[in-house]
DNA sequence: AGTGTCCATATTTGGACGTG
DNA sequence: CACGTCCAAATATGGACACT
């Protein structure tokens, strides 16, 4: 009886919601590997089956936490315009479908407030940059190579000592305590001291590429041949594979992505890189982990229904970002 | 002239790769939306363009974190915690506007965006202060009224100046500069100053390129672009050192920054926080699951190719993931 | 660069059925 | 239950061209 169009909606027969994703599963895990392929791009796939069983698809040389990693680095105010950036899309879409407006008016509120938000957000990222910059010197003045900056700092280091040692003998002087006393601790009283702290995915120390059998190489054609009959395709990359390592390096990934992180005091290594990035990252999960169903308000893909029951971490802003492309007007089923 | 079968190969004419791919972009893009509702799925989809952008695609339900946490889990324990039900009105609700659009969810995104944002200023706000407080810890120190704390302050100093000492007497008299240079002017650049300009920072000697996060980042042409994006230009993480200007600037003092090069000890405890990170690391990634390779081809009907490939996880329940497919056959060319 | 449109053809995939 | 097979109708999408 040939191909019946089908309404995008959930199908509610069971074995036909299986045998479906079956079906289409196959076809999209090949358009991801052809669209990595052609385009050279890297792309990851996740879905569990109605089961709950996971499948994984990578692109040709894309590596999973690499891949995540990389995503998860886009900084909020990037995931935020992302965001916007889908809602103009689907604004479009409204506008051509002849669609009311009421939502333009709120659409345009938001994003102004977004705007502002964003630029507010910038100038703060501005200033906490330039500080840190500040420290960066004292705290590595070994990367300084101007001897005259040295000396200049080393004539401020002297001024402040005295003034330090000032301050202290004005106070009272406990226990003949040495003045000299070699230090010892770090400076842990500092503000914000804090040990937590998350870990970036793209640090190559923290998740280290394991190229087991598939990862990157295997991208490559001749790997191509690992599980399958070598067919005349060569294309076929199956990075699928991976998932050993993948899922492993999850668990890092995961850890960052959830969210928990516990704020780290920005005292102290402000100055590494690294860490600004996975506060501005991060900034929008300062929870903890705590999975939560938070039914109330995935954003659903319009038009479609929604049956979630989704863990978001309560905070759980950063999440979802992009969805773009939505869209596509139905076509009238 | 119809469609063209096409060689699923990079397509090396770098227009068309872009073409393409916001084609098959949309296809992709589709097709997993309309997998996630018509299976009722959990799904997460993320894919650079050839110049980078990213773009993510979450199931109706779906969040980013949990879909990724999950997989990382392989805690497929309660997947069928559908709420199915609840959800049968908004369906119904959004279903007969035959298109796309769900009111609820530019609500929902929106709101969720001004919430993202407003949380990050906000942290970005805690951040500066902390940050100044911590400078003017080092700016006026007669602020300071714990002797322990002034000590160790001093003990700070002192081996900074022995490391700038070091330092200074390490470099070799910097070409033809004159060493005997009066060194009057104030110390612009020292903590607590705020003098905008870093004198530092413009001499670009002094920031010595150490591209780690960078050459990671590199690699995807454009994925820094995002900062080029943005009209303004903002400067969120730039670690695109193309980028403007007084991002640059920025962009190498953090690639410094983050630079692997072993901190200084008198400081602050960088190191400890690195070792946390291992150490949380190394935790997950002794994730209980063990995967195995399930490589179970079977060469089917002549002209076709399956692969699958499966990881069991002997430990957890569900466990399994599944890379697979590829190959399908391709029809001779 | 990124999309949208047209058209003709390449692919995908419901349904129904068969197998382990 | 998970797939492989068939067939015909539903879709996706190269190529060319236009717009922004």
């Amino acid at each position: 009886m040939g191909r019946v169009k089908l309404k995008i909606k959930r199908l509610e027969n069971t074995s036909s919601r299986q045998v479906t994703y079956s079906k289409r599963k196959n076809g999209i895990l090949k358009k991801a590997r052809e669209l990595s392929i052609l385009c050279d791009i890297d792309i990851a796939l996740i879905m569990f089956s109605p089961t709950g069983k996971p499948t994984l698809c990578l692109g040709e040389h894309s590596n999973f936490e690499e891949v995540i990693g990389k995503f998860a680095q886009l900084t909020p105010q990037e995931r935020a315009k992302r965001k916007l950036e889908s809602l103009e899309a689907l604004k479009k879409t409204f506008k051509k479908l002849d669609h009311d407006v009421n939502i333009q008016d709120f659409l345009g509120a938001s994003t102004q407030t977004v705007e502002e938000l964003t630029n507010h957000s910038r100038l703060l990222q501005t200033q906490l940059s330039e500080t840190h910059k500040r420290l960066s010197y004292w705290t590595h003045p070994d990367k300084i190579n101007n001897i005259e900056h040295l000396r200049a700092m080393e004539d401020s280091l002297k001024e402040s000592l005295n003034q330090i040692r000032a301050h202290k003998n004005g106070m009272h002087l406990p226990l003949g305590m040495s003045v000299e006393q070699p230090q010892a601790q770090p400076i842990s009283w500092l503000p914000g001291n804090d040990s937590q702290h998350m870990m970036l995915a793209e640090d190559p120390n923290l998740l280290p590429h394991r190229d087991l059998e598939c990862s990157t190489d295997a991208s490559i054609p001749s790997y191509s041949g690992f599980f399958s009959a070598c067919k005349t395709e060569v294309d076929s990359s199956g990075q699928e594979s991976n998932a050993l390592n993948e899922l492993s390096r999850n668990a890092c990934l995961r850890l960052q992505l959830g969210g928990q992180y516990p704020y780290p005091s920005y005292g102290f290594n402000l100055l590494d890189e690294k860490k600004l990035k996975t506060e501005t990252k991060m900034s929008l999960h300062e929870n903890p982990v705590d999975f939560q169903v938070n039914s109330g308000f995935e954003p659903t893909r319009p038009g479609y229904d929604t049956s979630h029951q989704s863990w978001a971490s309560t905070s759980g802003p950063c999440a979802i970002a992009v969805f773009d492309q939505q869209s596509y007007p139905q076509q009238p089923n």
